[in-house]
DNA sequence: TAATCTGGTTTCTTCAAGCAACCTTATTAA
DNA sequence: TTAATAAGGTTGCTTGAAGAAACCAGATTA
């Protein structure tokens, strides 16, 4: 059957991840990044379908990840270019990037060496830190009482400790 | 037909998105991340048919993002736990959630407020960072020429200005 | 002894991914 | 002037995965 949607959960992960969470559309906007505008370069680059990238790319510029812009140079006639929402994914690429590297390296390859344009320094590890920079990991964050955190409820009543007298 | 794998793919985002890219598997790390731990937990918080969940559950295991581990007490049996490496996804979900707050906010719910447990501080917007610290965007960055970024070669020759004279 | 809980597996249906062929318009080549 | 090529799709077909619901087995509790 088809795929559940999340468009209206309260969720805002449920909800990226309706817009980017499927196996090519985040691919789509890292070859976006990388420069690549055009649909054959795409298909190309990507060895995705042509119906399925046809469908992606008409699904990214609804969702105003990338805007569709009518060049009409020498029998090309498209551009897919990323707006400010989709340029926005840049942590997000980044960061499933150096998780892939670090977890999953390839076996005889160096992975790819980002680097500032302007000092050519390295890029740093992405983390989440607070106010003041200072890294958090998981365990470090918690959800305000009485706010809309319903959808997790750290723990069920009946699965609590009292659970067995 | 069966979806693409990119299992060997020389881009370590393919690598990543093999792993946890598809509709389920980060809401279910993203649950584990909140505590939960049971299959009926996450069956019932997600609203996710049961042998999906246990098709990504056992694929999750199998990557070594959760662990399964038999806790023997009043009929439950199993618990499903984050790995360091499943922990380590914490930024990639924490940029999703900041991604979809900002661009895809909930109509009348306040976004999740996620705080330092230590300091009651909140956290800050996911950035890309130089080595410095200082804030890179898309267009900040490059990759440096020889690298094994044949995947990326920005633009194929038959692209460049040159291909009108 | 039966009801319940947990963690599944099985069956069936529907939909989407992938492949390949085709199509239309515009440009370039012969 | 016609033919070939390129860009950007669309259509039809096949297969596999997602979803719903039923079923099941072992252990616990009532």
């Amino acid at each position: 059957m088809a795929r559940k949607r999340f468009d209206d959960s309260s969720c805002s992960v449920a909800r990226a991840l309706n817009e980017v969470g499927d196996w090519w559309s985040l691919l789509v906007v890292l070859h976006a990044m990388y420069g690549t505008r055009r649909f054959v370069d795409f298909q190309q680059e990507l060895g995705i379908a042509r119906n399925i990238l046809c469908d992606r790319l008409a699904r990214l510029v609804d969702n105003q990840v990338l805007k569709k812009v009518d060049v009409g140079e020498h029998g090309s006639r498209f551009e897919y270019r990323l707006t400010e929402k989709g340029r926005d994914l840049f942590p997000i690429v980044i960061a499933l990037r150096q998780w892939g590297d670090k977890w999953n390296p390839a076996p005889d390859q160096e992975p790819l060496d980002l680097r500032d344009r302007l000092t050519g320094r390295t890029i740093r590890p992405m983390e989440v830190q607070d106010a003041d920079g200072k890294p958090l990991t998981v365990r470090d964050v918690f959800v305000p009482e009485g706010d809309a955190a319903d959808e997790l409820k750290p723990r069920k009543a009946k699965r609590q400790p009292a659970d067995k007298p």
